[in-house]
RNA sequence: GGCCUCGUGGCGGAGUGGUGACGUAGAGGACUGCAAAUCCUUGCACCCCGGUUCGAUUCCGGGCGAGGCCUCCA
């Protein structure tokens, strides 16, 4: 009774939500490897499955929406970076310096940027033991095998015994080799098979794991494969089927097909989640981006630096740039939507102010429909007042300009010092007075008070 | 090479078989001591070539262009 519709990536067509209990929707979003800081376009699939998340919580009330957004902290990349970083430190604790840091400055960019905490955040390396056992699981169904490849030995997914297999990214086994970019592996039975579990050498993380296979007793001091982690955290938080799973659009091939794979295999159900959506990807200025390139953007730089655009960013103007387009469609990022966003978040924040008009419930329906963010900003527009903060709060904008850092008595008594110089005529130093405050953000709108016509003046923040 | 998206004004972005919302930016005006805000007015677009049609931006075919995946990736 919702209305609520989504496109399904499964399917690719826009369906009907119908959870698998309204009392607990579920949904899983694929965090950050946290090896570096986040980039923005990491901060796309943040703020997108957050206004889901925070669309959901309307429809189906606060405590009845559980969202999991995993981070991945073992990995090649955060290998080589703890080694580059705490070259002294013993392995570990090398690998908690890089992770820890990178999560909590994770933490504090999407923070910015409105986004809430999910309800829970896994932690791959706290789930090593389900990875082992859900390996486990597959191998006795046998859908997975072990091999000894030129890294040793592995564990990896049999694809071939899995008949389905490629649904997700509607990409066909016998396809796929035609491609020519996939390296020949002899250990492999297939080509595509993926590992599950590699074991680890001198100067590698590594867990102890036990394996049976074939009457045989195997031990592999190894590290679990890249895609294990999501199926195993996401079971143990929302079940073996739930409602949603979301991530940017390069994660349908591999990563979420071996998801589906491993999950679906291990727990011998037909799907792992019934809605699966991704966010489309993200240029700067036209051209990819990359390091080589020279716009890689993080976050934080947009944020506290002045690298983009020559000025800092407050985190509403760069969660509206986000949202101005579709979640599906490519954003091209830019100084320019960034001045817009800027823009109309001041002119929102201002209605927000004034009376009241049309209703929030306009923009939930905008919301509802697969995220038509276009639409909700058209709704927006129209609104004002109470109204429009609290369809701004749906949102996860907050409902007027943030005063954060302003001296709110201080701005008053230059407004009372203005009056004094219109008493005198003296419009030089009421000029230079408001000149000031505007270096300072503070836009200052004189009028005439339409009952004694008395000049007053409003003020609000402008960055 | 295979698979898959997309191409509307400076920018963002709707929509439709019969000349195309809206937002933002620009221009002009009203208001203002001046600004800002607000209001009014206004210029500017449907990638190209065929086909179907009385008529296509919208349907079909081809081309061109951009992007993604096939390898780590949001």
């Amino acid at each position: 009774m919702t209305g609520l519709k989504i496109y399904n990536t499964l399917t690719r067509r826009k369906e009907a939500f119908a959870p698998i209990d309204p009392q607990n929707v579920r949904m899983y979003v694929c965090g950050p490897t946290v090896y570096d800081f986040a980039h923005i376009g990491n901060a796309r699939p943040a703020i997108v499955f957050d206004v889901m998340y925070r669309l959901l919580r309307h429809v189906y009330g606060e405590s009845h929406v559980t969202y999991v957004r995993n981070i991945t902290d073992v990995d090649d990349k955060i290998n080589a970076r703890a080694c580059r970083d705490f070259p002294g430190l013993p392995l570990n604790e090398a690998i908690a310096g890089v992770t820890l840091k990178t999560e909590e400055q994770y933490h504090k960019d999407v923070a910015a940027l409105g986004c809430l905490p999910p309800t829970h955040e896994p932690r791959a390396t706290d789930h090593i033991p389900g990875m082992v056992s859900m390996i486990q699981k597959l191998i006795d169904k046998s859908h997975a095998y072990v091999a000894t490849g030129p890294e040793g030995r592995e564990v990896l997914f049999d694809v071939i015994a899995m008949p389905d297999y490629g649904g997700l990214s509607k990409r066909r086994l016998d396809e796929q080799q035609a491609g020519a970019r996939v390296a020949v592996e002899a250990h492999k039975k297939n080509p595509a098979d993926f590992v599950l579990w590699k074991e680890s050498h001198v100067g590698e993380p590594g867990w102890p794991a036990h394996f049976h296979a074939g009457g045989q007793h195997i031990d592999i001091h190894g590290r679990p494969g890249w895609h294990i982690e999501c199926s195993v955290m996401s079971e143990a938080h929302l079940g073996k089927i739930f409602d949603i799973h979301g991530g940017g659009l390069d994660l349908i091939f591999p990563h979420h097909e071996n998801e589906i794979a491993q999950s679906r295999c291990a727990h011998g159900t037909e799907v792992m989640a019934n809605y699966w959506m991704h966010n489309g990807f993200l240029q700067v200025e036209g051209r990819k981006m990359s390091k080589s390139e020279g716009n890689f953007v993080t976050i934080h730089e947009l944020l506290e630096t002045e690298k983009f655009g020559g000025r800092k960013w407050p985190g509403e103007v760069l969660r509206l740039a986000m949202l101005m387009t579709h979640y599906r469609e490519p954003i091209d990022f830019s100084v320019r939507r960034l001045e817009e966003a800027e823009a109309v978040l001041a002119r929102l924040w201002r209605h927000a102010g004034q009376a009241d008009a049309g209703s929030a419930q306009a923009v939930v329906a905008a919301l509802a429909d697969d995220l038509d963010f276009n639409a909700a900003l058209q709704a927006l527009s129209a609104m004002g007042g109470t109204a429009l903060q609290e369809a701004l709060q749906v949102l996860g904008f907050p409902p007027a300009a943030p005063l954060d850092g302003i001296d709110v008595g201080a701005v008053e008594k230059d407004i009372e010092a203005r009056y004094a110089c219109f008493a005198a005529k003296n419009f030089a130093e009421a000029d230079r007075i408001r000149e000031v405050l505007l270096a300072q953000g503070i836009q200052l709108m004189d009028y005439k008070d339409p009952q004694t016509g008395e000049r007053r003046t409003k003020w609000e923040v402008k960055r």
